[in-house]
DNA sequence: GCCGGGCGTCAGGATCGCGTCAAGACCACC
DNA sequence: GGTGGTCTTGACGCGATCCTGACGCCCGGC
């Protein structure tokens, strides 16, 4: 089951959105504005936002610039503004859908379940918890057997890149981009160098890394739960 | 450079497409038709797809359903019926978005910023699975029975384009071509090799194999569900 | 039965990519 | 102006990967 956060100001279609949400499955948390929401976002784990533009405290786009560093799940937002103009601030903002009032609300179901089907099989959740250590995305903290380590920006801008693709093979390109931007796609130097760093930090041992795996010539895999290592072969 | 595959039946939108998504960067393949998307797909490997659903030949779900599961991208579908019904039946199909024609061509290209800014599907969103190995597309991880194989870049890529293809048969200048490059065309070494090397890795017996199968002079053909033994010879 | 093309297999050597270390450049703060 | 931390850059050794050529087998044509 899928859990929704629902930010609207209009009480009545919060209820009409809480209603057919929970009829179609999902957990349902709701929030009446925009602070609200940001706090609601980090403390239910919500797998996706709904979200209104037009809230009484914080503009839609500042609430989408708070959710943006931490939460990888998809945001779809609701608006009564049809221009054009809006739907492209708010999607370049970080949203993923756009969605116009009055809507239907088997289509925004059916989005729901799109921007879902893509968004994440994990649950966008701000913590990744391994046997050895813990990454919060949200507090933007790493804790190795309980006690927090220092990470530096760049240490950090990579370590997040690969945990927020858990089991996924990330390309040096890509993360390279992530991190240095474009301009740097070929210094797989500063791959090499950093992933050392983490490694040293984080995993147990060093040498042999349980978590941050190579996989020469493509990129770099951050694996959760380390595959059983009693039948492998070659 | 991302690259589009545009799929529209109208000389003049697929004109216009054309020349906007140049214009904002993009690299642009077009199909007039179903057919033509579905080989336009397998062999120039989009990063999106922008598809009218009013195709001449196939019906735009039944081009969702061929793209389906091994595309990792997403599909963005243009279509002039607004109904919320149609949305819904594109959507659950595998559509990741529902523009209506006519649209503004700004908010086009900010929806394909944002479907590409979530990037690729999740993982196990786009395996393939024979009874004896998983090929997942998006993690780039293969594993037999469970365990996962360590594959070299060639390998992935060699594979990929097989997986990718299932059923076809893929010509041996096709997979050159696709692996190694323009110049390697008349290389067919390498293909014995590697396919050696995959049937080596991946074949519950690599001296026959079930599922890389040879056509001697044309290609190689990846099959995920192996005729019955009935019909074989001997 | 002979012959040739295409394929599978194998092994060795050249090359590439990775991990590691250390030193210099840069920056912010004191 | 000094100091500590962070980022860049280069060099080195080692293991993995890729390329290459040779050999034998199967099958279809002659």
């Amino acid at each position: 089951m899928s859990r929704v956060l629902v930010v609207d100001d209009d009480p009545h279609l919060l209820r009409a959105l809480r209603i057919s949400l929970r009829a179609a499955g999902y957990d349902v948390v709701t929030a009446p504005d925009g602070t609200t929401a940001l706090r609601q976002a980090a403390a239910a784990h919500p797998d996706v936002v709904v979200l209104d533009l037009g809230l009484p405290d914080l503009d839609g786009t500042e609430v989408l610039a708070g959710l943006r560093p931490w939460f990888t799940g998809p945001v779809l937002v609701l608006s009564a503004r049809a221009d054009s103009h809006d739907k492209v601030a708010a999607l370049d903002a970080g949203a993923d859908d756009y969605v116009t009032k009055p809507f239907d609300m088997a289509e925004l179901l059916a989005r729901l379940r799109a921007a879902l089907r893509r968004g994440t099989a994990e649950p966008g959740q701000a913590q990744v918890v391994t046997d050895h250590f813990t990454v919060d995305l949200a507090a933007k903290q790493v804790t190795v057997d309980g006690v927090p380590v220092r990470l530096t920006p760049t240490e950090w801008a990579l370590l997040s890149e690969l945990v927020r693709n858990p089991g996924r093979l990330v390309g040096q390109r890509e993360l390279l981009q992530a991190v240095w931007g474009p301009a740097y796609e070929r210094e797989t130097n500063y791959l090499r160098v950093y992933l050392a760093q983490l490694r040293r930090k984080l995993e147990p041992d060093p040498a042999h890394p349980r978590y941050l795996h190579t996989e020469p010539g493509m990129g770099y895999r951050f694996l959760k739960d380390p595959p059983a290592r009693a039948s492998q072969r070659q």
